[in-house]
DNA sequence: CGAATAGTGTCTATAAGACACTATATA
DNA sequence: TATATAGTGTCTTATAGACACTATTCG
């Protein structure tokens, strides 16, 4: 027994650290539905070409952003007849991150509009809902893992992480215990003789032992 | 533009407690691809009928098992060309609990065979690996919230509670630090006046005070 | 040397684990 | 009253927060 078959897409949230904010990416979409509205990057999922949905998300990216194997996890699949004016669909929503340290030739390269990610709204679709969806799980798995380290570049200062944590929960943090934490972690190694540059003192950098993200037993 | 459009279906992990462990109910599939094999209850999305893929899984939980309205959470979308021999394939896949209480109505109403969750192989599809995904999603919701109180009935006493706890944990709690925590937790209520069987002192009975999900701050 | 940020040491507060102790039902 | 499980009190241990103190660089 057959059934008409729903639209399949998939969305990626893309998000990025730059002016001391999460900022989204978010492409103006050439043609309806939603010509002219900002929509997160995405597409049709093409069973000729795609192994998986991941696949899909992760085309999407070096396509549409030139972003080559960034860090891209699954979301949540949203759905309904009403969502997408074209018919019943369903969107698998990735997000993925751009480090630092590529944000500059993402940028350089690609039609992106970066804005703000708190304040995201009136994008097309449901997509102002899955942007939420997503920073909620961001907020979450920032509790419990080393996700925001995926934010910076390649080295970083323990002043850099703990920023970019404190960025994320939206709430300070004590700098001595979050050393105490980090150092306990063991998930970062110093790069040897690296220091940063300032008026006083410099810090000591940091890069991540592994490329996948660390998950910590407790709270950070 | 327009693609060939993927298969899209809705499976749903069912799990209840019985004998002391955590059982998976399958179904036997009727039909090919498959049949005569153990799968998950599930079904095609009907774009007719279902406002999302969320309605679909309850539609086939009320359809095939009898089982209304229970907790039922997305868990995530399973995807690929070769996973159902009729072609490119996404299966949105859910979670429900059977609560202690309605799980003889379900059992005598239903061809569903439970067997032990954690020795569930060679099912139908990905299936088996899909419900290896939910048992490490229960698993960590475990530590987080009060999802084992979802498993038992109505009312129980905190021995169950710390029972189902730990059967879910695979680990021992502490029952004075247990009973601590429940009590700061606030999500349960005594059922006044009501007492457990046993030969020695009755226990107090509870209730949770929402039939939702509760979220904790820290780790039971 | 003074300023500024990096990093450490240590005291306190809070929550978890261990475990002895009390409470209350039935046989 | 003996016994078995329910439930409490409290000491110890581990971890987080507060914050003063030392360290190191540059102008």
């Amino acid at each position: 027994m057959e059934y008409p078959r729903p639209i399949l897409t998939v969305d990626v949230v893309v998000l990025a650290l730059d002016e001391g904010a999460l900022q989204l990416g978010t492409l103006t979409r050439p043609e309806d539905p939603f010509a002219g509205c900002p929509a997160l990057p995405g597409g049709f999922v093409r069973v000729d070409e795609d192994q998986n949905t991941r696949a899909a998300a992760l085309r999407v990216l070096h396509d549409k952003i030139g972003l080559v194997d960034p860090f891209c996890q699954q979301l949540a699949t949203f759905s309904g007849p009403t969502r997408d004016p074209r018919g019943w669909s369903a969107s698998v929503a990735y997000y993925a991150l751009v480090p630092a340290d590529r944000l500059a030739e993402v940028k350089a390269h690609t039609r992106l509009t970066w804005n703000p990610a708190a304040e995201a709204q009136g994008l097309a679709f449901d997509h102002s809902q899955i942007v939420q969806a997503a920073l909620d799980r961001i907020h979450t798995q920032t509790t419990y893992s080393s996700l925001p380290a995926l934010l910076l570049g390649q080295s970083f200062t323990l002043a850099d992480l703990r920023h970019c944590y404190e960025l994320l929960l939206r709430q300070p943090l004590n700098d001595s215990a979050f050393r105490r934490k980090i150092a306990d972690l063991d998930f970062l190694e110093p790069v040897p003789g690296a220091q940063s540059r300032s008026t006083a003192r410099p810090a000591q950098l940091y890069r991540q032992r592994s490329d996948k993200l660390a998950l910590f037993d407790r709270t950070i």
